[in-house]
DNA sequence: GAATCTTGATCCACATTATGGACCACTTGG
DNA sequence: CCAAGTGGTCCATAATGTGGATCAAGATTC
């Protein structure tokens, strides 16, 4: 009756499990607004009772918790102590901490960290500046396909041309319906010009007059660990000013890069595929 | 052929997404050292096939990782990142570093925070002292039933009269079992002395001479969010010494409770049973 | 270096488990 | 007051997860 994505390895299985988890993540891409139900359902792929029977699972384990007036879903507590606990390997936005303060004081500009998270960056902290215009473009939770906004595309411009590719490819119909300024192309050539100026430059292309620069931060062995990014009006990101706002980037990114290289060594032993398939995905024809 | 424990209210089901989170959530416990496949098998009371099945996807979706030398299991990114975004609601660790960092200045003694996690508490940050002498009976991620160790017994002691009990009648068999000098009526005691003298003492309950002392952080509503804690021994726990610390840590922990008000208010209207039931668990007689 | 243990990982027949179309209850708005 | 939207659930059907048995690959022993 409907056909599936099939593993090829064995001991395959636990599909409620993925199906659960993929609905966490999507729960958690709608920040602190939260998720209703439909929209899960319109998003995630499953229907309704199923995604409601997996949103019940996720908040037995205190993973989600739901509004009691509103009836949307929000990520809860067990999501944070994990992530607390699991911050000891992977505690970027702890170790950026610091910088985006400093960069968003010196400069007076919102300044962001952004991560890669599958085919897509997000944004992990948005740190405010203090001067009266900001844009709101981006906020922590916010995700944009790899490419899309200075810091994705600094992190996308850090990969390798093949991953790169595998990337556009995957987000290509994305792409195409979502960004009509901003096709595979387009990126192509802002990968280019990104690593010959040897930095991120969003010239509004998302928002107009929202530009922003994004600079990536590198693990020892050169994967990008994020990007940060500084976001102002047009009229404040003029050539002169661009090449400061590089320059004292580049002094933070250097700091957390030091950082990086001193916490836990295990990550690069650790079993991870380059383009993960996300499980559960459907195959035309379903119903 | 098995027996389970089934649920009364309706549309249950999805069991194995509850198995693999409360395996998620077992991974935790282990810390930074990771957990291997035949410890999951063990303290989870699932077999090795179901287990491994359940952490593969867990592994798929980053929840977790897999130390491709050691095949220990760690948190994953992915655990990082939905914890990263679901700190804006429950920052607590976030907003009670700065508190952290002046107690641990201040008394050059090792300061913790703890939280509560069913009815257990679990140690979120450690945050070193630099006196020479220091005690490593506490570390992040480590769990006491609640009651057992000082941050432990404030949280316990501002919970309601009702909910204690509940929590000791639950945590009754291992308390006797782990911690022979601390039994369910000894707790009993030192909540009442907790609430007589406004923080909690560990006069050495679990490893001897290690002391600590405990004050609770409370949410606008009463109900505790977490406790301070700070750990010496116990020549530097004398009652003069007891005092000041405590009148360090008050500040501290007011500064806290005044951050966390300003917290999304959101927390109040969240479903959440006071006693969550662990669903997955087994009745005599399985296999 | 063969024998023995331990640990990680997997196979596959079996039946318990999740699935989803249809449905209910409630709210909104025209 | 009916239509359209939402959150939530029932239950017959069949797809899914289960776990005893087994394999493979180190450790440890003698």
């Amino acid at each position: 009756m409907e056909q599936r994505v099939t593993s090829t390895s064995g001991l395959s299985g636990a599909q409620s499990v993925d199906r659960a988890l993929s609905l966490l993540s999507l729960v958690s891409y709608f920040g602190d607004q939260g998720a209703s139900l439909s929209e899960l359902v319109d998003q995630g792929g499953l229907n309704k009772p199923t995604t409601r029977r997996l949103l019940l699972a996720l908040m037995r384990s205190g993973m989600l918790e739901q509004d009691s007036i509103t009836r949307r879903y929000f990520l809860g507590e067990e999501a944070y102590i994990l992530g607390t606990l699991a911050s000891r390997r992977y505690g970027l936005l702890q170790i950026s901490r610091d910088s985006l303060t400093t960069l968003s004081a010196k400069t007076e500009d919102t300044s962001f960290l952004s991560i890669q998270r599958e085919t897509s960056s997000v944004c992990l902290h948005r740190e405010e500046g203090t001067y009266q215009i900001r844009t709101h473009a981006l906020q922590a939770g916010y995700r944009h396909p790899l490419g899309v906004g200075a810091g994705s595309l600094a992190i996308l411009s850090a990969l390798q041309d093949e991953e790169i590719e595998a990337i556009l490819e995957a987000n290509n119909q994305l792409l195409l319906a979502e960004y009509p300024n901003l096709g595979p192309s387009q990126i192509r050539e802002d990968v280019a010009t990104t690593r010959k100026t040897g930095f991120a430059l969003n010239p509004g292309r998302i928002l107009a007059n929202s530009w922003a620069i994004g600079l990536a931060i590198h693990y020892p062995d050169g994967r990008p660990a994020g990007a940060l990014s500084i976001a102002a009006i047009d009229s404040r990101m003029q050539p002169a000013r661009q090449v400061e706002l590089v320059a004292l980037m580049q002094v933070e990114a250097k700091k957390i890069e030091a950082r990086l290289a001193h916490l836990q060594p295990i990550n690069g032993r650790i079993k991870r595929p380059i383009i993960p398939a996300r499980p559960g995905t459907r195959v035309e024809g379903a119903n």
